[in-house]
DNA sequence: AAGTGGTCTAGACCACGTC
DNA sequence: ACGTGGTCTAGACCACTTT
């Protein structure tokens, strides 16, 4: 026999969730203002605060002063997806990890990056590099780094430690955005990647920025077969 | 001039994401407790839990009872992406939307997928469509669907309108799962979304769950260049 | 055992947006 | 104008985990 209680506002999250899956309450409806709700069950409005926001952020509710809150009409489903450091990617699945950096130079970008990088005339450090598990490419990273941001980097060495946790370590930032795409393996790809030209090959694109400064550009190719996961 | 005060969580939230990006406080320190910074930033000690608690969603802080409030020192970068219905998608790009069913029927589906679903050796619905942009293809979506977790689905009319937006409607979820990938165009992708066999695709397939009941699986290929794409 | 975050409460005031 | 959510406060108790 198990009463169910309302005393923290997981509880209220999970209830109103269970309200909202059994249609009590449908996509459109307005649900009662958190004083009613609090009186309901029996517990302070800041509780049901704190439970409607959670659910809120999460694309169930949409809430609007005045107006009250709604159970949301579109289901925009958030994904949350972690981007580990690759290093801790392939260790966290039981595999070696080994790096080793490809090229290493200074020139001037193509243009794509450049208009990307707000970086005009100027030449930018290129690195490219492989990431392994055990043994097999895992990750094929292609890199461009302004060195204008990032005070130091001439001297810092890539052979060992991989441009990202360098920069992690280094370099805070404050901003970025992210783009996954597909693309077909080319020469380049195929050989460093070990598969065939014209494979699917999943595609992570991430510039990063320190104010209005770009910092860096990154392009991960991964080896064929790679997924990226989430739950919803 | 101006002063700034800390008299929102908001802007105590921006001051210690401040701190950590000049590095006042570096990955791995330890920073005050609750209680301190509440003296410092001279309000209450539950504005800075509520502060603290969203860079810990965020990613930026750890914290464990006792233990204390810590930099993270891996920047697990969450990155969220928002998967809308494929209608709103388009439309919210100022594209014409339109709709078509390739096939319906009734079938045991291929061990793969009747093993991610769990349905056995029971036949599964199966449905092929395409959604157009501006009469461009624009995403080919592969859908199974368990009739025995969706009742009344034998009698959808699926012509009209998409899959998708009749289980959004009809068949309330309670938890799933998603993953991208890449594929190579082979003959029917590339019949379908109008493009050359081999070119690199991006793939979404997600799985819906009624508790512990499977209720769809889908597969949604989309044309060349498509990209999903995010702020971090 | 003790220090830290997690949460609840009751009351208050405010900001916003609809009416 | 007024109803709603957003937030703050001060104090309290609890849960967890490290020492």
């Amino acid at each position: 026999m198990s009463e169910t209680v309302f005393n923290n506002w997981q509880s209220i999250h999970d209830e109103v969730l269970r309200r909202i899956h059994v249609r009590q309450w449908k996509p459109g409806d307005q649900i009662p203002n958190e004083a009613d709700l609090a009186r309901q069950f029996c517990c302070s409005r800041s509780t049901v605060n704190r439970a409607l926001q959670s659910l809120a952020d999460a694309g169930f509710l949409e809430r609007r002063r005045k107006a009250g809150t709604r159970v949301a009409t579109h289901p925009v489903r958030k994904a949350t997806l972690d981007i580990p450091v690759i290093r801790n990617e392939i260790a966290g699945r039981g595999h070696e990890y080994a790096y080793n950096l490809l090229d290493r130079f200074e020139q001037k970008p193509p243009p794509d990056i450049a208009a990307r990088m707000k970086s005009g005339d100027r030449p930018l450090l290129h690195l490219r590099a492989m990431h392994m598990a055990d043994g097999r490419p895992y990750v094929m990273e292609t890199r461009w780094v302004d060195p204008g941001a990032v005070p130091g980097i001439e001297n810092a060495d890539f052979s060992g430690v991989s441009a990202n946790e360098w920069l992690v370590e280094n370099v805070p930032f404050t901003g970025g955005d992210i783009a996954f795409s597909a693309m077909a393996a080319g020469e380049s790809e195929a050989g460093h990647l070990d598969c065939e030209t014209g494979t699917g090959l999943f595609v992570i694109e991430r510039s990063t920025w320190k104010g209005e400064a770009a910092i860096t550009f990154v392009r991960l190719t991964f080896a064929p077969g790679y997924r990226m996961h989430t739950l919803i």
